[in-house]
DNA sequence: CATGCAATAGAACGTCTGTCCCACAGCGTA
DNA sequence: TACGCTGTGGGACAGACGTTCTATTGCATG
């Protein structure tokens, strides 16, 4: 039978995990109760007693701090092919691609081995129809050709308003012209001369952090 | 030129790290005086302001061991920021996990330092409007409760028809019972008792490969 | 019903911790 | 010499922190 007692134990057992992997220490009683919904210092330290009598943390007794999950075995994980990514900056609909050169963030990309990707930060709506929201990070090959459908980043280099801009769209070839189509009703298609276009990558994979 | 007060950061820096790794956390002022053959908290507060302005630290103000190495922004550090994250199986609306022993997959989830979590791979659409698609991966931190609004896996232990299926849902509170909500316009909303729901995890990424 | 135990809140207390202040020494420079 | 800056020690102090104690509630079980 599980008790009260030892579900309200497992809760702080996820404080703790949670807290310490948030701020880089372990968390103190009090910002465990505070995390439970103001549960008292007393209160806290009770469960811990218990907690660590069953050898579910290690407790340095009168130390700030002095909490630790004790560390569970577990089975080592096999290497995966992944590759870690730049994220070359933010990119949306009729924008350019901004701080190209100067990568601030990497996202580690699993199963695949090619070197030639690179990932960008979306800003805006124009995609949500494929699921691709606002702040998702696409994952995408370096390539200059697409096939119709994709989901590409495509730079124009000339034209009427949208010169020099990079665009998140998907990508249609037509008899004379291109087709760059956002996913979202209230947006429409813009064409453009082949010529006037440079594919810069297609869309591999999206990531969302929720 | 390398003034003494340098190598003294230095000698700080590396303590800090000596005592982070063997201790679990990072240390106090006076224990890294300590370490360092007896200084003073005041000279020891003294650097660390040093330090937080050369930023080679982060330091959270009056908060007990609130230090931390400021993380590289150089590549081989970021590594270290991911951890991969067995997929448990797979998941849908009014279905149970499969194969929740035996991981089949593994992805890299990127930002995260956490151990408690697992992926899972999603079938179906319940969860479309929330752009969570078919055939996406949903890397879950490992959790019993939830809050409201929160994308949570869910086992519901008894009732009618779900008994002992795990689904995705939003999950929402109500005075005397759970409302567990798929975010499909064609589906509706579950109603199940807090003691017949399991919450086995909260979803804080979602994977797409296109 | 009475007893006992688990679970919880609240407060008190002593220690730990970060910060601040003062003093002083060494060193380069106006 | 006098001044200013850096590096160091020592101590005071308020607030953070862990521990302990008391009290209460609810729920088993005899």
């Amino acid at each position: 039978m599980r008790s009260t007692g030892d579900r309200m134990r497992t809760r702080i057992l996820e404080a703790i995990s949670l807290l310490s992997d948030s701020t880089g220490r372990p968390p103190t009683n009090r910002e465990i109760g505070d995390h439970l919904g103001g549960k008292s210092t007393g209160h806290i330290d009770y469960h811990l007693r218990i907690l660590k009598e069953q050898g579910k943390i290690r407790h340095e007794s009168k130390k700030s701090r002095g909490i630790s999950i004790a560390t569970s075995l577990e089975p080592e994980m096999l290497p995966l092919r992944s590759r870690r990514v730049p994220v070359m900056g933010t990119i949306a609909a009729g924008r350019p691609i901004e701080a190209m050169l100067d990568p601030d963030d990497y996202v580690t990309v699993p199963g695949v081995t090619e070197d030639n990707l690179f990932a960008l930060r979306v800003r805006g709506k124009s995609m949500i129809e494929d699921l691709i929201d606002d702040g998702d990070i696409v994952v995408c090959r370096r390539q200059s050709t697409a096939d119709n459908g994709d989901t590409v980043v495509a730079l124009i280099t000339s034209g009427p308003s949208e010169a020099g801009e990079a665009t998140l769209k998907r990508f249609y070839k037509e008899p004379s012209r291109v087709r760059l189509e956002p996913r979202n009703l209230s947006m429409a298609p813009i064409f453009v001369n082949p010529e006037d276009l440079t594919i810069q990558g297609k869309v591999v994979t999206v990531i969302r952090e929720m």
